[in-house]
RNA sequence: GCAGGUGUGGCGGAAUUGGCAGACGCACAGGUCUCAAAAACCUGCGGAUAACAUCCAUGUGGGUUCGAUUCCCACCACCUGCACCA
C-alpha cells in the first residue's frame, strides 16, 4: 500500500541532499524549464497550479536522469490588488500579508513533492528584485520608450485605477469585473507598439502552441493598408483616413468621423447643425462600452452640415457623417466609407439612404461542363440579366434550358451599343418571354465577371453581367416567335428555392444581392469595376496599383496599422513598485541616478486610494516631496505605482542569478542559461504577460544587456480543471478542490498521477473523487509489486515485449505532454506484471523509473525496498530495445466487404501475396464468403486484408 | 459577427500520413475470500435480438474510398478568444 507517510520521507531526502539545486555546469548541457509563477493569495493554491508546473515536473525530473542540467525555478509575483485590497479590509499592512501567503505557498508546493530549486526563490515585492524592475524602467526611459501621456485611458471606478487594454478585454475590469470607463488622465505609458513587429516576427524563431500564437498574433492585429487625404471641401484643411481597401476608393460615397474628432471643434463656426452635433457627442460618451457593443446592429449618427469631403482620386464631393462606429483610437478616428464592400458601412447607408455603388465584383470561371474551350471563338460581351417578379406572388422567372446545355437560368441578353443594362433586359423578357408590362425596373449592385463556354453558340464568352430587377405589372403577354425560344421553357418560382433552381455561380450570387440586401466583402474572389483606371484589376493588384497612385500623387501613403494599443503603465496604488522618476518645476521629468536604486515604498498609514484615482502615496509629503537630482530644486515625486505585470515581465532572467547585487544577472549566467527553453502556463495570460514579457526582454535584447531576441524558445499551456460539476471553479459556486485535502487524504503521489491522467493536457476536464480513487489503486498496486518480485533472473518473452514497448511509449508520451496515455500504457504493463506468479526485478525497476517523474514518492521508496543502488532520482532514464518489440508472427484483421470478420496470423515479413492466400485459406472466409465471387483483394502489409465480395452469389 | 477549438459507451477519455472504434481508468453487475463488511483478486460491461450469427453505432445530412472517428461539402450544439479594427 501507498503510505502518504513516505511524501515526507523523500521530500526530506532531496531537500537535505541538494539534488533539484542547479549550479553552471559548463560540462552538461543545460535545460531551462519554467512555470507561471504563482500570484500568492490567500486563497491558498488550487489545483489548477498542480496542473500547471505539473506538466514541467514531470519533464525536469526525466531531463535530469538523461543528464542534463536543469534548471526549474519558482518564485512569487507578489505586488497587485488582492493583497492591497485585503490590507485596506483588515489594516495588516501587505507586506505582512505577502510574507504570510508566500509561507503558505511553499509549504503547500513542497508538499506536492515538486522539483523546484527552492534555493533561487524570488519574490518580486522585494526591493532587492525589484530595484532591477525599476532599472529596467530606466533604461525605457532613457530611450523613449516610457513617456508621460494626457489621453483618454481604462479606468475602474471600483479598482479606483487605469487599466491597460489588456486588463480591461470586453470592457470588464480584470480583476473586479466591473464596467470600466473611459477617463483622461496623465498617466505613464510604455511604447509597445513600436514592437509590434518585432513581437509578430518573433514568433517565426519561437515554438509556440499554435492557440497561443494565434492569440498573440490576433491581439498585435497587423493590417496593411494606407493613409489618404481628403480635402475638407473649400479649406486647406485635410482628413486623413486609414484603409484596408484602398483599392474600393471609387465606392466612396460618404465620410464619417468618430465623434471625438477635432475636427469638428475647429470648424463650429462653418458646421451648421453645430448643436445636434455636440448633443451627439454626449450622448455618445454616455454609452458604455457594452452598449456600443450590443447596439451595434442599430447604426447611429448625424450628418455635419456646412462641411463636404473632396474625393482626391475621383474629384467626387461626398457628405461627412459623425458616427460613434468611428473609434477615434484606432487609425486616424475617421474613415471613407465604401456601404458596398464593408458591412458597417453598408448598415449605415441603408438606414440613412446613402448611396451604395459596387466597386468589386466577383469573378466567375466555372470548372464544370462551362468550362472556357480552346479552339473556339473568343467572345466579349456585356449581358444583361433580368430578375423577373411576378406581378402578384413572390416568385421569379426561370429558364429551363435545354438538356444538352444543362442551365437553370434567368431570361438573359447581350446588351447593344446605346442601350442600357435596364432597356437591355426589358427587350430581352418582351422577346423571351412575351410580357410586357413594367411596374418597376432597375440595375442593383450586383456586377459580376462570368468567363464561360456557350455552347448555344459555340463560342467562350468572356461577360461583364449587369443584373436588373423588373417587376411586373400584370400577367399580360403577346405571342412571342423569338428564335432563341426554342432553347428553353420559362417557370416560376417561389424566392426561396430560388437557389437550388439557377446553377450559374453568377445568377445566385444575383439572387443573394437582391434577396438578401448585403454587401460584397469577399477580397480574395473579385474585380474592379466603376473604378476608372483600376477596372478589370483584381483586387489585390487593385490595391497596389491604388497605393502606388496615392503616393505619386501626393494624397496618401502606404501604411501598417495594429489592434495593440501603448500599455498604460500606471496604477494609482500602495502595492506596486515605485516609478523612479521625479517631476522637478525647472528639469521637467527627471530619472533618479542608478544608486539611488531601488527607490522603496514608504510606510502609510491608510492604503486606499483616492476618489478622483490618486495614489495613496500621493498623501505622504514627506516622501512625495524631494529634490532633483539633476538640478537641486524642489522636485516632486511620481505617485502612481507600476502595475502588476511588471515584476513578471523579467523574473526569468532573474532566476538564473537571483542574489547578483551589480546587476539583474550576471554576465556568466546569462551566457550559460541563454534563455528558457520550455514555458507552460495558462492561456488567459496570452495576451497579457506573454506580450508583455516578450516586449521587455527584446528591448533588453536590443540594448544589449542579454543573449537571445526571445525569451521562450517552446510555451505550451495548460487545460483549466473544472470542478465535479463541469462549470469553472470558483469560491460561488461552491465547487472548488483544494489540492491539500488531496494530499492529505491520499498522499501527493495520488494528487500528481490523477492529475497527469485527467485527460488532454491542453483541453479542460472536470475534476472527480472516483478518478482519485482510481490514482490512489494503481499506486498500491505499484507498491504491492513488492511481494511478486524475486531475486532470481527469469525470462519471460511477454515481458521483455511489453517493458520495452512501454517504456518506448512513456518516453516519448512524455515529451508530446501526453501524460494521460503515458500513465495509461503503464497501467496496462501493471496489468500484465501481475498476471506473472513471479517476477524478476530487472522488469520492475524500468518502470519505477519511468513512473518516477509523476509518482517521485512511491518509486523511490518501492527503490529502496527492493535494494536498487542508489536514489532513483540519480539513475539513468532506462532506454528501450526496439528489436525486442518486433515478434515474429503478427496478427492481422481481415475484413469482408469492409467489415471485420476474423483474423490471421502472418510471419512479419511475409509479403502480399503470401498474406492474400493465408487469409483465404482460413477456414472462417468460406463461412463468410458462401460462394461469392471474389471481386478485389486489398493486402496493406502488417496493417489489414480487406476481401471485396460480389454481392450476388 | 470574425477566428480557433471541441463533439466517441452511464462517466473521464483512447485511437489521425484513412486500416481491428471504445485502449486505460471510473461507475455498475456477478463471483472468490470473510461470521459480515471493506479491501484485494477473477469475470462481464456501446445498443438491438434467443443467438458465438446478424444489424445499428464516433453531433446531423451528404460525398470521396475496397475501407472514414480520421479526408471533402453543408449544417447543428457547446467552449475559448477577439469584437463596430475601417
Amino acid at each position: 500500500m501507498y503510505d502518504k507517510k513516505i511524501d515526507s520521507k523523500w521530500q526530506k531526502v532531496w531537500e537535505e541532499s541538494g539534488c533539484f539545486h542547479a549550479e553552471i555546469d559548463k560540462t552538461k548541457e543545460k535545460f531551462y524549464a519554467l512555470v507561471e509563477f504563482p500570484y500568492p493569495s490567500g486563497a491558498g493554491m488550487h489545483v489548477g497550479h498542480i496542473r500547471a508546473y505539473m506538466g514541467l515536473d514531470v519533464i525536469s525530473r526525466k531531463r535530469r536522469m538523461e543528464g542534463y542540467n536543469v534548471l526549474f525555478p519558482i518564485g512569487f509575483d507578489a505586488f497587485g490588488l488582492p493583497t492591497e485590497n485585503y490590507a485596506i479590509k483588515t489594516g495588516i499592512h501587505p507586506r505582512i500579508v505577502t510574507d504570510q501567503n508566500i509561507a503558505t505557498f511553499t509549504k503547500q508546493l513542497k508538499s506536492v513533492g515538486f522539483s523546484f530549486d527552492w534555493d533561487r526563490v524570488v519574490d518580486t515585492t522585494d526591493p532587492n528584485y525589484y530595484k532591477w524592475t525599476q532599472w529596467i524602467f530606466l533604461k525605457l526611459f532613457e530611450k523613449g520608450l516610457a513617456y508621460k501621456s494626457k489621453t483618454y485611458v481604462n479606468y475602474c471606478p471600483n479598482c479606483r485605477c487605469i487599466l491597460a487594454n489588456e486588463e480591461s478585454q470586453g470592457g470588464k475590469c480584470d480583476r473586479c469585473d466591473s464596467e470600466i470607463v473611459q477617463k483622461e488622465k496623465e498617466v505613464w505609458m510604455l511604447k509597445i507598439t513600436d514592437y509590434a513587429d518585432k513581437l509578430l516576427d518573433g514568433l517565426d524563431e519561437v515554438n509556440f502552441h499554435p492557440r497561443v500564437r494565434l492569440e498573440q498574433e490576433n491581439w498585435i492585429g497587423r493590417s496593411y493598408g494606407a493613409e489618404i487625404d481628403f480635402v475638407i471641401d473649400g479649406t486647406d484643411d485635410i482628413l486623413t483616413v486609414y484603409t484596408t481597401r484602398p483599392d474600393t476608393i471609387f465606392g466612396v460615397t460618404y465620410m464619417a468621423i468618430a465623434p471625438e474628432h477635432p475636427i469638428l471643434e475647429k470648424y463650429k463656426d462653418r458646421i451648421e447643425n453645430y448643436d445636434e452635433i455636440v448633443e451627439y457627442q454626449k450622448k455618445a460618451k454616455k454609452k458604455s462600452e457594452f452598449e456600443r457593443v450590443e447596439l451595434a446592429k442599430d447604426k447611429t449618427g448625424v450628418e455635419v452640415y456646412g462641411l463636404k469631403v473632396l474625393n482626391p482620386v475621383t474629384g467626387k464631393i461626398v457628405p461627412l457623417w459623425v458616427t460613434d462606429y468611428v473609434m477615434m483610437g484606432y487609425g486616424t478616428g475617421a474613415i471613407m466609407a465604401v456601404p458596398a464592400h464593408d458591412t458597417r458601412d453598408f448598415e449605415f447607408a441603408k438606414k440613412f439612404g446613402i448611396d451604395v455603388v459596387q466597386v468589386v465584383s466577383p469573378h466567375f470561371v466555372p470548372e464544370d461542363k462551362d468550362k472556357l474551350r480552346e479552339n473556339v471563338q473568343d467572345t466579349k460581351r456585356n449581358v444583361a440579366i433580368a430578375i423577373i417578379k411576378h406581378p402578384t406572388e413572390n416568385k421569379y422567372l426561370v429558364l429551363d434550358w435545354k438538356a444538352e446545355y444543362g442551365w437553370k437560368t434567368f431570361v438573359m441578353g447581350g446588351i447593344k451599343e446605346g442601350e442600357t443594362p435596364v432597356e437591355a433586359a426589358i427587350r430581352e423578357m418582351i422577346e423571351e418571354t412575351g410580357y410586357t408590362n413594367v411596374k418597376n425596373a432597375y440595375a442593383f449592385n450586383a456586377i459580376s465577371y462570368n468567363d464561360f463556354y456557350a455552347a448555344h453558340k459555340n463560342v467562350n464568352r468572356y461577360t461583364t453581367q449587369y443584373p436588373v430587377y423588373i417587376e411586373l405589372a400584370d400577367e399580360n403577354q403577346i405571342p412571342t416567335n423569338y428564335e432563341e425560344t426554342k432553347f428553353h421553357n420559362y417557370r416560376w418560382v417561389s424566392a426561396e428555392n430560388l437557389a437550388s433552381n439557377i446553377n450559374l455561380d453568377a445568377q445566385n450570387f444575383m439572387a443573394d444581392m437582391l434577396l438578401n440586401e448585403r454587401p460584397y466583402i469577399d477580397i480574395d474572389n473579385g474585380k474592379m469595376v466603376n473604378s476608372g483606371f483600376l477596372n478589370g484589376l483584381e483586387v489585390n493588384q487593385a490595391k497596389e496599383e491604388a497605393i502606388r497612385y496615392i503616393e505619386e500623387h501626393h494624397i496618401g501613403r502606404k501604411r501598417k496599422n495594429y489592434h495593440m494599443k501603448d500599455w498604460a503603465f500606471a496604477r494609482q496604488r500602495y502595492w506596486g513598485e515605485p516609478v523612479p522618476i521625479v517631476k522637478c518645476e525647472k528639469c521637467g521629468l527627471v530619472a533618479l541616478p542608478e544608486e539611488e536604486l531601488p527607490l522603496t515604498l514608504p510606510e502609510v498609514d491608510n492604503f486606499v486610494p483616492g476618489e478622483n484615482g490618486e495614489s495613496p502615496l500621493a498623501n505622504i509629503d514627506s516622501w512625495v516631496n524631494t529634490t532633483c537630482p539633476h538640478c537641486g530644486g524642489k522636485a516632486k515625486r511620481e505617485t502612481d505605482t507600476m502595475p502588476q505585470w511588471a515584476g513578471s515581465s523579467w523574473y526569468f532572467l532573474r532566476y538564473m542569478d537571483p542574489q547578483n547585487k551589480e546587476a539583474f544577472a550576471g554576465k556568466e549566467a546569462l551566457d550559460y542559461w541563454k534563455c528558457v527553453d520550455w514555458y507552460n502556463g495558462g492561456m488567459e495570460h496570452v495576451t497579457r504577460h506573454l506580450i508583455y514579457s516578450r516586449f521587455w526582454h527584446r528591448f533588453l535584447y536590443d540594448i544589449g544587456v542579454v543573449p537571445t531576441k526571445e525569451p521562450y524558445m517552446k510555451r505550451t499551456a495548460q487545460g483549466l480543471i473544472l470542478g465535479p460539476n463541469g462549470e469553472k471553479m470558483s469560491k460561488s459556486k461552491g465547487n472548488v478542490v483544494n489540492p491539500d485535502d488531496i494530499v492529505k487524504a491520499y498522499g501527493a503521489d495520488t494528487l500528481r498521477t490523477y492529475i497527469m491522467f485527467i485527460g488532454e493536457y491542453s483541453l479542460p476536464a472536470p475534476w472527480s473523487e472516483n478518478g482519485v480513487k482510481g490514482a490512489k489503486k494503481f499506486l498500491d498496486r505499484i507498491m504491492r509489486l513488492e511481494n511478486l518480485v524475486v531475486d532470481e533472473d527469469i525470462i519471460i518473452e511477454e515481458l521483455e515485449r511489453e517493458l520495452n514497448k512501454t517504456i518506448k511509449k512513456v518516453t516519448e508520451d512524455y515529451e508530446d505532454m501526453k501524460y494521460n496515455t503515458a500513465i495509461a500504457a503503464m497501467m496496462s504493463y501493471v496489468n500484465v506484471l501481475y498476471k506473472q506468479e513471479k517476477i524478476s526485478k530487472k522488469y520492475v525497476a524500468p518502470l519505477l523509473q519511468i513512473l518516477n517523474p509523476v509518482a517521485p514518492h512511491v518509486t523511490e521508496e518501492l527503490w529502496e525496498r527492493l535494494g536498487f543502488e542508489g536514489h532513483i532520482f540519480e539513475s539513468k532514464w532506462p532506454t528501450y530495445d526496439p528489436t525486442k518489440i518486433i515478434t515474429e508472427q503478427i496478427e492481422l484483421p481481415v475484413q469482408i466487404n469492409g467489415a471485420v470478420k476474423y483474423k490471421i496470423e502472418v510471419p512479419l515479413n511475409a509479403d502480399e501475396k503470401e498474406i492474400e492466400q493465408i487469409a483465404l485459406e482460413h477456414e472462417k472466409f468460406e463461412q463468410f464468403a458462401q460462394n461469392r465471387a471474389i471481386k478485389k483483394v486489398i493486402v496493406i502489409k502488417s496493417k489489414i486484408v480487406n476481401i471485396v465480395l460480389d454481392s450476388k452469389k
